[in-house]
RNA sequence: GGUGAUGUAGCUCAGUUGGUUAGAGCGGUGGACUCAUAACCCGCAGGUCGGUGGUUCAAAUCCACCCAUCACCA
């Protein structure tokens, strides 16, 4: 096939080091794995590295809040994230990390070069300024009102309401995200990068880079707007590279990030000593890079970073490969629906293999968003994986263990039919080799179907109870392994755990591509044993119920993205008070209620709460307690409660009420 | 709001440049088999191809509008 193995890097998009990978990021990790899988399979040298990405506003902010430095919380999510992409059996070659000496360096050298060729200027510009918090605030961080529909508690970009798009400072009543204070404009001297001089160059570029159709309208779409210059500054405090010859400058995070794919890659040559990094990154090698992306970040990937390489005299991406998002039972994943599920979830209960099975049978090269539809998830395994393929080995070693010790044939009684087996591995090849997962899958399911008609044609169970027919069992058998040693051959690159069971239920060494035009005779195979089970729909319910327990607090969306939060005005919505208690008294009849009488200061209440097992009401009176004062009057069997009082605890005699330190008094706002 | 994409049997999806009775797998149903992780094999039923209008001898396929879903707007 090849004459000589071709040099390919490929890369996934740096995962943000905010969060836990969940089953969205999976597509990508898994669709790029089993592209890189399939290439080294082929016998072309294929390097896939990846790292995390590790800087930016949303990290600062979130180490903070969880008392540790931005290096320590990287840190320890980038184990998590080798940890499941490992279990998952996605194989880097290198998983690095932005925040290393690798990628400052290379992105100075970049910027220096950049510069070097005039592509970078400084302009002045305005920005919302937190006082409170002393720092420039993205426009995701500032919230308030839309200045044309007037949807209160919009982001500062654009109005999720009506759509329109804005900056912060035309928002009105506009809030800080961070403190809820009005932020104020404030004057920054910001780095700007001239990406508008660069449509004619990267209309070369995407031309030679046979991008998907979708990709290509989309870029049209972005060149008829107009390129604008990009702002690829931001000011301390930042939790990045500080920018050469300034104090308090730093990159933005999405100029170091892509070149992060650098970073990890050089980290690899080091490591390794091998290969010649600037062969893959210096104009005019033969090697070839693509970098694996979602839809999202196209921008990022297709105008912004080989304009960036071009400009610092570095080669472009051979390609750009951009997939859709995930969707869970057809809608987005949700929280509140059980449907986000995270990496570590899925392994807990699931067996990874099934996953990649399942995303590779739905998988094709375009944008499209892709659906895990569960109960489709648990028929597809069930019926293709199991009740085809691996059903094909099964039923027939049990003959070949039993009558013939293990021992293949040494010759096959149908060779033309394994020679179309053999001659599909072109059709399969190109379908991944173009990104056609599913494609492939469905070529290799309909020729399980073959192989099982075949057996269920020649009848081994009925022949073997002819001794004079033997022979044509252990043939017939040694006929249907040899098959479905050729389709695992070719699912290796999806199902990397089931092909090694069966490579050594087969005895065999490595397997190669083409070692599936050549049928194994006339060796002994192992007892088989289960490659792999059934789907069980009990697991997936478990799964499901232990993703709508996952603490939220735990998982976050990616970049600006924090549609998990509430904002602060959501906060405020609540009306939290200091009340004392005045009166508390069993309610008759009741089990669990107390009637508490509080006093808020400018008002009494009635509230019932359920703490009779944990308190007896007398130890109650004269208390101060907190209690959502603004909840709607709830009508209750015994009277109306006009608010609730907090207390922790999982119930019963263990409720704790909360309460305030000396000096609180009744009716104060707790905020 | 602008732009782009998607909408085909209960489910997941194919349908090449418009051309004979719209396909597959799963599921359902009837039968056969009993080697196999109740798997496998044979048959059957199921769709006014999101809606409306148009171009054409002929449209799931082209055009217009509408509806629904999704994404992007740096």
């Amino acid at each position: 096939m090849s004459d000589r193995p071709r040099r390919i890097l490929v890369t996934s998009a740096l995962p943000y080091a905010n969060g836990a990978i969940h089953m969205g990021h999976m597509v990508e990790y898994l669709q790029t794995d089993i592209w890189a899988r399939f290439q080294k399979l082929r016998g072309h040298d294929c390097i896939y590295v990846c790292a995390t990405d590790a800087h930016g506003t949303p990290i600062m902010l979130k180490a903070r809040e969880l008392g540790v430095s931005p290096e320590e919380l990287t840190t320890r999510i980038s184990a998590e994230f080798i940890r499941d992409f490992a279990d998952f059996g996605v194989d880097f070659d290198n998983f690095y990390t932005t925040h290393s000496p690798e990628n400052e360096a290379l992105t100075v050298e970049i910027y220096e070069a950049l510069r070097a060729s005039d592509d970078i200027y400084t302009k002045t510009i305005e920005q919302a300024y937190d006082e409170q918090e002393g720092m420039f605030l993205p426009d995701r961080f500032v919230r308030g009102t839309c200045p044309r529909c007037k949807s209160e508690d919009q982001y500062g970009d654009a109005c999720e309401v009506c759509g329109a798009t804005y900056s912060p400072s035309d928002l009105l009543d506009p809030v800080s995200v961070l403190s809820g204070k009005t932020p104020v404009v404030r004057e920054s001297e910001h780095y700007f990068f001239r990406l508008s001089e660069y449509e004619a160059r990267l209309r070369d570029w995407m031309k030679s880079a046979s991008l998907d159709r979708n990709v290509l309208a989309k870029l049209e779409e972005w060149f008829a707007a107009g390129l604008q210059d990009w702002d690829i500054s931001r000011d301390a405090p930042y939790f990045g590279f500080n920018i050469p010859g300034t104090v308090d400058k730093y990159f933005y995070v999405w100029l170091d990030a892509p070149v992060g794919y650098l970073a990890s890659f050089l980290n690899y040559c080091k490591r390794e000593g091998t290969p010649d990094f600037d062969e893959y990154w210096r104009p005019g090698h033969d090697t070839e890079v693509y970098h694996f992306i979602g839809k999202d970040i196209m921008y990022f990937h297709t105008l912004f970073w080989p304009a960036v390489l071009l400009g610092a005299g570095m080669r472009t991406p051979t390609s750009v490969f951009a997939h859709g998002f995930l969707t869970v039972n057809g809608q987005k994943m949700s929280k509140s629906r059980g449907t986000f599920i995270t990496a570590r979830t899925y392994l807990d209960h699931l067996d990874p293999a099934w996953l990649r099975y399942y995303y590779a049978a739905k998988l094709g090269p375009t944008i499209e968003d892709i659906d895990l539809n569960l109960d489709d998830f648990i028929a597809r395994v069930n019926s293709d994986l199991v009740g085809k393929l691996v059903n094909i080995a099964s039923r027939c070693a049990g003959f070949i263990n039993k009558n013939f010790d293990g021992m293949l044939a040494g010759a096959l009684p149908d060779p033309e039919l394994f020679e179309e087996f053999a001659a599909a591995s072109g059709r399969i090849a190109e379908h991944y080799e173009k990104r056609e997962f599913s494609k492939a899958m469905r070529l290799v399911m309909m020729l399980a179907d073959r192989a099982n008609r075949y057996i269920d044609q020649h009848k081994p169970w009925l022949m073997v109870k002819d001794p004079s027919r033997l022979d044509d069992v252990q043939g017939v058998c040694t006929q249907g392994i040899n098959l479905f040693r050729s389709l695992m051959i070719y699912l290796t690159p999806v199902v990397p755990t089931i092909a090694a069971s069966a490579r050594e239920f087969l005895g065999d060494s490595d397997w190669h591509w083409a070692d599936a035009a050549f049928p194994l005779l006339g060796k002994p195979t192992s007892k088989f044993k289960a490659l792999t089970t059934r789907v069980d729909a009990d697991k997936v319910e478990k799964m499901l119920e232990d993703a709508k327990e996952t603490n939220p607090g735990e998982v976050f969306a990616g970049k600006g993205d924090d549609e998990d939060f509430i904002s602060i005005d959501d906060f405020m919505k609540v009306d939290l008070r200091i009340a004392r208690i005045v009166n508390a008294e069993a309610v008759a009849g009741a089990d669990k209620l107390l009637a508490l009488t509080l006093d808020l200061g400018d008002s009494t209440r009635s509230v019932f709460a359920g703490i009779k097992a944990a308190y007896p009401p007398e130890s109650l009176i004269g208390r101060h307690v907190v209690v959502v004062a603004n909840l709607a009057p709830r009508k209750m069997r015994f009277g109306v409660s006009e608010g609730m009082v907090l207390a922790a605890g999982p119930g019963g005699a263990d409720i704790f009420l909360l309460g305030p330190d000396e000096g609180a008094e009744a009716g104060m706002r707790v905020k």
